[in-house]
Order: C-alpha cells, then structure tokens, then sequence
DNA sequence: GTCTATATCCAGATAGAC
DNA sequence: GTCTATCTGGATATAGAC
C-alpha cells in the first residue's frame, strides 16, 4: 500500500511545521524574554493563528518543553566539541570555554535551561535529563585536575555561575567577567588542587599564607 | 486652627495604612514571587478592594518601588552592623557575612533589589541610589585587605553572586553554598592580596604554582 | 476613603465549520 | 490542518456613588 509512504511524508512535513514554531518561538523569546512570548504572537510570526498550534503542541508548557530540550541538546553538542589535551589544567580550561561560550551567547536560552524563569513551569524528566547528561563529564575534568570532593564542585558553580550571571546582566556583548575565567580557574586550582600527588587541603581554618 | 495637628493625624494614619500594604506585599511576594502577586489579592490581605489601593499608591509600580526601597534600607541597615577589628581581613569577612545572611533570609527581598525580577518594573533612581550606597563601602574594606583593581572586585562579586544565588535556587534553608564564604575568601584573599605591602600581582598568564 | 461597576486589554484553551 | 468565534479567567486602572 501506499498509505504507510504517506504517513512518513506526513510526519515529516508536521516535524518541519513544528521545528519552524520553535524557531519563531525562540526569536521572540530572544526578542523579549521567554516568559513574555504568547501563542498568538508565535502563531503570527509563522503565518498563523494561535489555535493552529494545538495541532503541535498540546499546551503551552509543551512547546516549553519542546524549546528546553532544543537548548539542552545544543549544550550537549557543544560540550562534546571539548579537546582533550595532554595537561588536565588544559582539557578542563577547555570544557570551561565552551561553557561559557554556550552561556554568554544566548542569554534567554541560558536562562531557560538554567534557571526557572517561567512560572508554572519545569521541565518533564526526559528534557532534563538531557541537561544533565550534559554536565555530568565536569566532575571528571575537574578530578583528572587533583580536585576532590563535592564542596570544591560547589565552589567551582559558584564562580562560574556568578561570572556567567553578571556577565550577562551587567554587561551584555561584552567580557567584562567572561575575560576573568582563566584567571578564576588559576585561583581555584591553587586553592583545592595540591598538584598531581592529588593530596587534599585540609578542610578549612587556618590560612595557608 | 486645629486644622494642622489633624493633617498630622491623617497623615500618620495614612503612612501606617501604606505600612499595612506593603507588609501584606511583602507576605504574598514571599509566599508567591514578587511578580505574580496582584493589587487584588493585596487588598484582600489587608480587607479591602483593589481600587482603594490607588488611594495610597498611584500605580503597581509605585508599590514595587516603595517595596524596593524598603528592601533597600533594610540592606543598608543590615551592613551598617558590620564590626571593624583590627584585622582588616575579619573586618571584610564580617561584612560578607552579614551580606549572604541579609540575602539568604528572604530570596524575594534579595531578588527584588539585586536582580529585575519584574518585567517593566525597575527602581527609580532615589530608591536605586539606596543600594548604590549602602553596597560602597565594601570597595575601601577590600582595599584594607591589600587588594587593589576592578578585575578582582568583579571577581569577588561574582563569588559571591554565585554563592548566594546557586544557595537559594538548589538548597533553599540550607548552607551547602553559604558555608563555603569563609573558603571563598581564603581562596580569593590567597590569590589576589599580597600581604600588608600590598603589592599587586600580574595582571596574569603563568600560574604561581 | 472605600466601595461597586466597569472599561480595557490580554492570556490560554476549546468548539465546530470548512 | 487551519480557521473564526468564543469560553473562561485574570490583570491594571478609572468613574462615580456613598
């Protein structure tokens, strides 16, 4: 029969239909903030009325959904482009780059995979496991570095979620803070790596000055 | 004339009527988010309808920046506490402590002054100019220490941001980021002070293992 | 000063014709 | 699959009675 043929042909058409909403939804959520985007405008900005995309996503919080997944995916590609290199220091330096490469490029999609910016919603399990798949390869560039333990993990977000946030509320386009990641990679790895022994500091209290 | 003692009355009357707003504001920001509570709902805490609002508010805006100024002053209160020792170290550390604790203690309140939580909401500049100035002194308890620049300000505010900021979004009541201020400072006191002399290290490249 | 009633606007979602 | 028309609900803000 032919009717199989023609539903490949239809299924692939509608995936072509949906990919376009995203694109348009990610250019006005560029454009004024993912909260902010509304099913009209994004059925307007690809020739159609809001109810027409119910026919591809079933909510609201689906095409959400569907944009999370987007970003998260590109941030897995990205992070994948990682070199490997002989020093550690380098390789981890490296993935650090892509990172805040990804974030700084697009503030919006940043925040969506990020933070939580749109009330009421979150991201189904399948979406954001992608998200942490994506990250989980860190820890080991960080401990193949001599790093150890959770609260050097915790302190190495900090400083990067902070440079990364500021960056992108304090100064947009530019590298204010995003010039300072060497530098912060250099300092923290003086303070939890005790070189390639692996040795740890000692939990805290009394300066090593 | 009487007339003037009872201007006075009705003018104290009003300004704990505006108290009574803002701090049902305040309760329903906390127990909600600071952008999805609505005059209705505010009027119904204090047992009134949303029009009568308008009597001691002009617009929702002008509610949110009263409440931004009182988030402000609260800050600026908070760190006129902060102790000056002989160590000028202790000194900074005791400011940051008061710092993370102010912004920990109640995440709206933080959000509303630190970041712009509220899409075409942001402070007028005599409520602005209340953070602006009470956040100034940290710049001279910083150079106490011997660090000199704004790179490294940038970087301590970013150490900062990213503790408190990642404290309130993924262990809220906790202090899996917050116990961390004292390890942060070390850390960042290590690689940018250079003792009492203050002579400042190079602007980078070459780690100083 | 507070109320009711309403203007105005906009949102997500559904029904049903075509 | 797409449309028009509509439901349902919510928001800020204003007019005018009391």
């Amino acid at each position: 029969m032919l009717e199989e043929l023609e539903d490949d042909t239809r299924a692939i058409r509608r995936d072509a239909t949906r990919a376009r909403i995203l694109a348009a939804a990610w250019e006005l959520a560029r454009r004024d903030g993912v909260a902010a985007i509304t099913l009209r405008d994004v059925a307007r900005q690809v020739g159609m009325r809001a109810p027409s995309l119910y026919t591809y996503f079933p909510s609201k919080n689906a095409m959400y959904d569907a944009m999370y997944a987007d970003g998260a995916r590109e941030l897995a590609q990205t992070l994948s482009r990682r070199a490997e290199v002989s020093d550690p220091r380098e390789t981890l330096r490296n993935r650090i780059r892509l990172f805040i490469d990804f974030c700084v490029a697009d503030p919006v999609r940043y925040q969506l995979i990020m933070e939580r910016p749109i009330p009421g919603f979150e991201p189904t399990p399948e979406s954001f496991r992608i998200t942490i798949d994506a990250l989980a390869d860190t820890r080991a560039d960080m401990e193949a570095t001599g790093v150890r333990g959770e609260s050097a993990l915790d302190m190495w977000r900090a400083l990067i979620t902070g440079l990364v946030s500021l960056q992108i509320a304090n100064d947009p386009g530019g590298d204010r803070w995003t010039r300072l990641q060497d530098d912060a990679l250099d300092m923290f790895l003086a303070h939890h790596a005790d070189g390639p022994t692996g040795a740890r500091r000692p939990e805290r209290k009394g300066g090593e000055a």
